[in-house]
DNA sequence: TATTGTTATACTCTATAACTATA
DNA sequence: TATAGTTATAGAGTATAACAATA
């Protein structure tokens, strides 16, 4: 637009544009993995992505985790954790014991049933990302890993030019 | 586990664990920069994502779009467009029009006022985009898209050997 | 009859804030 | 005072289904 814009400027802007449309795919990607995802654990488990996130969450650790501990896990409210937990304490998936060196905590872990239902998930739900991924061979599998980590870890590999 | 299990058969399971491990990175980096967009579109323009995304979809289609077609693109029930396109009207960023051609539907489109709105948002949101995809340099950018394009495509560049 | 859009309802997730019990 | 967890409230987004108007 500035009849002052020089190459570097023009190249900014076409670099910009081009962060924009990666971000506007990397989005739909997930979004359509995700929701698909969704759908499958509703209509086959009847459960929803956050519970089995947090089931998921405990199965990783069995000796449990405290209710402050999963929601910062999950990075949800405290108040979240406790309608989800109750949701699932009432479906005796999980269940909350109390902690004898502090009684105002407790822990929540998994029941005997709540991990035989985890498990069943868990598998199902291996094999749909592994079908919803394997338009990428496994070497291009490695190299999205890695290019996701650069991105994640915000260490890039190569330094920009631009400041 | 099993005893018979053949060297193939590891080898799926070390895949099926990379591609879950890939996916869990994948899920969690757009969530991380969808997060931080959805947040600072609130606090500094208060809209949230889906109106920001229906405003963007009309932005694209200067004549307007149909309700159905607006439906249609964001994916969501025809109800939900209504509750956002009433909330969007109230504020006097879009607008319906009457078609003469059929009088049950309308045209929406942005208002003056909207469209420049949305180009401040829109400016700012292509800023943040770029902000917090900078940990990648612009080649690794490039090489991204064009691996989401081959997720998204459903088309392995590679054939794989596992059926 | 089919389609466009609205309305009503219900549910999940989310954040905020006030609250209780314990440390 | 501070912390762990709960409760209450409010709001957004979503799906479903019944509905009115028009084609």
């Amino acid at each position: 637009m500035n009849i002052d814009a020089t190459d570097m400027e023009v190249r900014a802007h076409a670099e910009h544009h081009a962060s924009l449309r990666l971000w506007l795919r990397l989005l739909s990607c997930t979004t359509r993995i995700e929701d698909t995802i969704r759908q499958r654990l509703r209509e086959q488990f009847g459960i929803t992505l956050p519970r089995f996130d947090l089931m998921a969450q405990l199965e990783r650790e069995p000796q449990g985790l405290s209710m402050s501990e999963l929601s910062r896990r999950m990075m949800v409210t405290g108040g979240n954790v406790t309608s989800i937990v109750d949701q699932l304490e009432k479906e005796q998936l999980v269940q909350r014991q109390m902690q004898a060196s502090d009684r105002r905590s407790f822990t929540v872990s998994l029941t005997e049933a709540g991990r035989t239902a985890f498990a069943a998930m868990a598998q199902a739900h291996e094999g749909w990302v592994v079908e919803l991924l394997a338009p990428l061979a496994a070497n291009q599998q490695e190299h999205l890993q890695a290019l996701l980590g650069t991105l994640k870890s915000g260490t890039p590999t190569h330094s920009k030019e631009t400041k």
